[in-house]
DNA sequence: CCAAAAGTGTTCACGGTACACCCATGC
DNA sequence: GCATGGGTGTACCGTGAACACTTTTGG
């Protein structure tokens, strides 16, 4: 007991909602815990924030030890403080979330495959603490945010075609989309660059690749453009 | 120094951003500090959190404190971090801002009038620790919620005109809106009630007044209905 | 009667939506 | 040649934007 203050602190931890994105569903990254409270049980990966450690930096930093991840879209989501959601001792957690590629980078569970997994946002299993609602606030962020804010594409390779994109809205907003309608909105904003490839490796006709040309669109923002979908 | 930790916890805040609107402009209240460090500066009304108290809880407490209103608009905005931001050790602070109606509350500065004011967003003094930066993502989340949420209302009496209204958001958003399409898009939403009474002692002509349909607009929620101005 | 703000309609352009068939490729 | 997804255009409707004058009231 070596840190000593006049008034009570409270700890304080950082917990990650990882989103990535496969043909099937949107998942998030959960770790099967070893140790009280809540030994065997699911929950978001997360952890102390070290005294000279930005909140950020701690985020950042539990991705990677979690997931091997460097670099991802990640913000912050919200700071989740009623006393008794640990049962140690009056512990605050600040929630981030990140959007990762599920495809580029196949996660190498530095903690094995038994203790961390990808489960669907339609199929969570029971979490430890108040998990279950950072989770929940989580998934509404994103819904809410993806169709003002070009962010969708951080959860695809760097090369998509527009079929994997129209998807990705799709299993996000859980609604259909029009094709047609879709593809003339995405390419009137001409915020794609076409790259004039092709997939490859498929067993019907191959589709065209486009990247998200980020330039482009923070020129756009200046001119006042608004990203929707 | 009576209370002790295995590791080093760092001290939690809450700080408040309050906003309140009179016919010339958006405003928020700043205190001046008593105390080192950033003595006789402005800051944004805020302390420290109770060691079995909620977030929320501080900061309605604090909002009390400085203030005097009890009711209020109040959510929670973003959580500061960065090592160094306060001189005298680690402190994270997790800022809120609310909307409170600066006409039916005359603010009773409890705290005298020389050590608490109410600035223009737009002439705002130097703060005491990095306050600036915290006043700026308040603004810029009003600036953002206020076009896609009904809490503009927040910041009005009960009983308002629609001018009052219109005025509201040309403050906050900082462009000139259109009379005519304003009253006809307000109106179609079918959010205010039509009070059948008048303003009193204008010298001109009485303008309607309408109150904010809460039950209906969350009636229309229900229903897919999306707010936008 | 003057000042000050309230209140009121129409036209036009653009973007959202609905909708169905042919094309390229691999097996 | 068939299965699988890729790719394309048009017509209609509703909403957003531009725009100016009359009405009411108090002093």
């Amino acid at each position: 007991m070596k840190y000593s203050y006049e008034y009570p602190h409270p700890a304080v931890t950082v917990d990650c909602v990882i989103f990535g994105l496969d043909s099937e569903s949107l998942k998030i990254l959960l770790i099967k815990r070893k140790e009280e409270p809540f030994i065997n049980k699911w929950a978001l990966p997360g952890g102390f924030v070290g005294i000279n450690e930005s909140l950020e930096d701690a985020a950042v930093r539990e991705l990677q030890e979690e997931t091997g991840i460097k670099k991802s879209y990640m913000e912050q989501l919200y700071t989740f403080s009623e006393p008794g959601r640990d049962p140690r001792e009056r512990v605050i957690t600040v929630a981030y979330y990140a959007l990762v590629n599920l495809e580029e980078h196949q996660i190498n569970a530095k903690t094995d495959a038994l203790s961390a997994a990808w489960f669907s946002v339609d199929d969570i299993p029971k979490l430890a603490f108040d998990h279950e609602m950072i989770f929940e606030t989580a998934l509404n962020r994103l819904r809410g945010k993806v169709r003002y804010q070009p962010i969708g594409f951080e959860l695809l390779p760097k090369k998509f075609s527009l079929s994997q994109l129209q998807k990705l809205y799709e299993l996000i907003l859980e609604k259909p989309l029009d094709k047609r309608n879709f593809r003339k909105k995405i390419l009137n904003m001409e915020l794609l660059t076409d790259l004039d490839e092709v997939q490859e490796d498929v067993n019907h006709r191959a589709a065209r690749l486009y990247s998200f040309n980020e330039k482009r669109y923070r020129k756009l923002i200046k001119d006042g453009f608004n990203f929707e979908i």
